[in-house]
DNA sequence: GTCTATAAAAGGATAGAC
DNA sequence: GTCTATCCTTTTATAGAC
């Protein structure tokens, strides 16, 4: 949520993340994009070269939001501590950012991809890496992040959003960074 | 699987899957659908009141056939078999009828709403109340689910999907159900 | 039940004046 | 940098002939 208005373009990421959160992403279009910032849409194609340039733009911005809201919830935390500020800033990020969030890419950053994203990844990487006691816990993340990512899915689509089942959260949570700090499992 | 071809409406709903399968959801057009079955697009609406109405009997398709699957995979299961069986099946599932599996709804049937939803709620329900021995858990039911779907979403979207980290499905599926067996947690 | 024809809307994108 | 004007495409949906 930082980054006061200044340039153009930024502008126009704002009104678009302002439409996308409100209307969902069908109504991102260019005419009604130019209808918010009083403007025609042709007006645009001087900023972004087409509509598929803002959405790329409004991704990398998604990626850096969430990786600068964890860094700073994670900062100062060590251990199952610090995973569990983690999650529960990406759940609060996610759930508060609906539709910013559908563009975080969904995967490892394998290849070069958004610096970001890689930020990302390795956030989660270290901190859980410490918890599992295993260097480059790749399955640990993917077990984590699976359970972050329906939640919120769960969430967002379902019913229970922002009062009901925390329980179902809190239960989960606790019990995978349980289970994957073992050496083995019983099952 | 099942259900080979007969009536009409059903042959236009294997075409929509098909398309939607392969092209994805933008490309479902009554055109496209027309063009598929060799009809023009307006011969659609006499089977179908508009594009809408496809996509719901696809929804009501989605959940049923879901539920069947597990159904099948649970039958003769027990307890944390029974729990890992329906985990299974329904990851083999939504990664093998991804778009499809898009249409479920991601929520508690708290209304009335699709009897398959409830079916499918309920099998989940009872079977992870066996694991955690508490009727009704409907925690451990939305950790379980948002597990699974995440999951799904990492897998579909991901890079890892058919080849690399099952691990991390394994391991955290293991976690979890260990973890939330407990009556109380250690963390 | 399918066809042709057509209305009506929405959206992406460009050209050229100012 | 924004405007007007315009084009092109895609899509949903209906009317009425056959």
């Amino acid at each position: 949520m930082p980054f006061p208005p200044k340039t153009d373009t930024e502008r126009i990421l704002r009104s678009a993340i302002e439409i996308v959160e409100k209307q969902g992403w069908k109504a991102l279009s260019m005419r009604e994009l130019g209808r918010r910032l009083n403007v025609r849409a042709s007006s645009l194609y001087h900023h972004f070269a087409d509509r598929e340039a803002i959405e790329h733009a409004l991704g990398r911005m998604a990626t850096r939001r969430l990786f600068e809201v964890l860094q700073a919830a994670g900062a100062s935390k060590r251990g199952t501590l610090k995973v569990l500020s983690l999650s529960e800033a990406y759940i609060r990020f996610a759930t508060g950012n609906a539709a910013l969030y559908h563009l975080i890419a969904l995967k490892a950053p394998d290849s070069e991809s958004d610096p970001d994203a890689t930020a990302l990844w390795n956030l989660f990487l270290d901190a859980m890496s410490t918890v599992t006691g295993r260097s480059d816990d790749t399955a640990a993340v993917v077990a984590l992040w699976a359970f972050l990512h329906g939640y919120v899915a769960l969430s967002t689509a379902g019913n229970f959003a922002a009062s009901g089942d925390q329980t179902g959260f809190e239960r989960g949570v606790k019990a995978l960074l349980d289970g994957l700090a073992k050496k083995q499992n019983i099952l």
